[in-house]
DNA sequence: TCAATTATGGACTTTATGTGCCCATAATAA
DNA sequence: TTATTATGGGCACATAAAGTCCATAATTGA
C-alpha cells in the first residue's frame, strides 16, 4: 500500500512543467535528467499524461512535451489517477449484498483523501514552490 | 496502490470476533473456513494482532484467540497499520528541506484518510452489521 | 530527399512485495 | 504422554512495479 514512483515522477514532471515557460517544448531527457530516473521509464509515464489529456508532445527535432491549456484546472487527484487508475484502493471479490459495511467504511475513507487532492490544483501549488523539484 | 488482503483478513477477523461471545476462544481454522483463505497464512496475520496488543491467543487444545479487554476503543485504523505498517504511503527518497509542498500536500492528504478511520471504532461497526462476514 | 532527432509502443528482464505452504518447535489441556 | 493449538523460519509461487531494449512513426533541418 503506497503510491508508486511512477506517481511521484508524474506529479513532480507536472509541477516543472507548470513552472517553465509555457507553450515551450522540453524533452524527456532533461525532464528525466532532473528527477534522476532513466528517460525510458519516464517516457512510459509521459505517454500516460498524454493520454489523460493533461499534457500534449510533438514529436522529431526540437519536440518534446508541454501542458496543455486547460492545466490549471488539473488537481493531484487527477495526475494520481492518470497513473494509478481509478480503481477502489480496497477492492473485495467477495460481494456481500451493497449494504456492506466495510466497503462502505474502506471507501468512504479514501473518498476523504480524493477530496482534499481534487483541491490541490498543480497551478496553486507551484506558484507556492519557491523552487521547482 | 491498494489495501492489501491481509488488511482485509485482518479486519473481518477482528469484526468477527467483536460479534462472538467474549472470553470465548476460537481457533484459527473456524476463522479460516469463514473466510475463505488457507489456516497458516491467516495465522501470521494473527500473529501480527497479538503482537499489537490487540487479541491475545492461547496454545494448547481447545486453545486459540480472544478480544483483548480494551478492545471497544480499537479503530480500523488501528487494525490496517498493525497489517500494513505506519509508514507514509508517499515516501520520496530525496529531501529536498522540510518546506517540501508535494510531501507536504501527499501527507496531509494521507491524514484525511486516518483521521475517518481513526474514528471507525470496530465496536460501532459490529453493532451495525446485521450479519457479520 | 536524406539524416538527425524525438515520441510511441511492444516485448522483455529484473526487482520487490504479497500470498501461501511446509515443517519444526513451544505451549497447553485432557 | 498424547493430542491440539499457536509461533516462527524458510521456501515457493504469483503479481505488480520498475526499468531496459528495440523497432517504428513523425518532424525538423540540411
Ligand atoms: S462483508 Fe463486504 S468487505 Fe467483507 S467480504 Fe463481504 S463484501 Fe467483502
Ligand atoms: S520536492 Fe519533495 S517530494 Fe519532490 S523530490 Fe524533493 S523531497 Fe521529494
Amino acid at each position: 500500500m503506497k503510491f508508486s514512483k511512477a506517481t511521484n515522477y508524474a506529479l513532480h514532471t507536472m509541477l516543472f512543467l507548470a513552472a517553465f515557460p509555457p507553450n515551450k517544448l522540453i524533452g524527456v531527457q532533461q525532464l528525466a535528467e532532473r528527477q534522476e530516473v532513466s528517460p525510458t521509464y519516464l517516457s512510459k509515464i509521459l505517454t500516460k499524461l498524454v493520454k489523460a489529456g493533461m499534457i500534449e508532445s510533438t514529436s522529431g527535432a526540437n519536440g518534446g512535451y508541454r501542458l496543455k491549456r486547460n492545466w490549471e484546472e488539473i488537481s493531484f487527484l487527477d495526475v494520481i489517477h492518470a497513473i494509478e487508475g481509478s480503481a477502489s484502493l480496497f477492492d473485495c471479490e467477495m460481494n456481500h449484498g451493497s449494504e456492506c459495511l466495510v466497503q462502505k467504511v474502506m471507501v468512504s475513507a479514501e473518498e476523504k483523501m480524493e477530496d482534499f487532492l481534487k483541491n490541490q490544483k498543480l497551478s496553486e501549488i507551484a506558484k507556492k514552490m519557491t523552487v521547482v523539484l
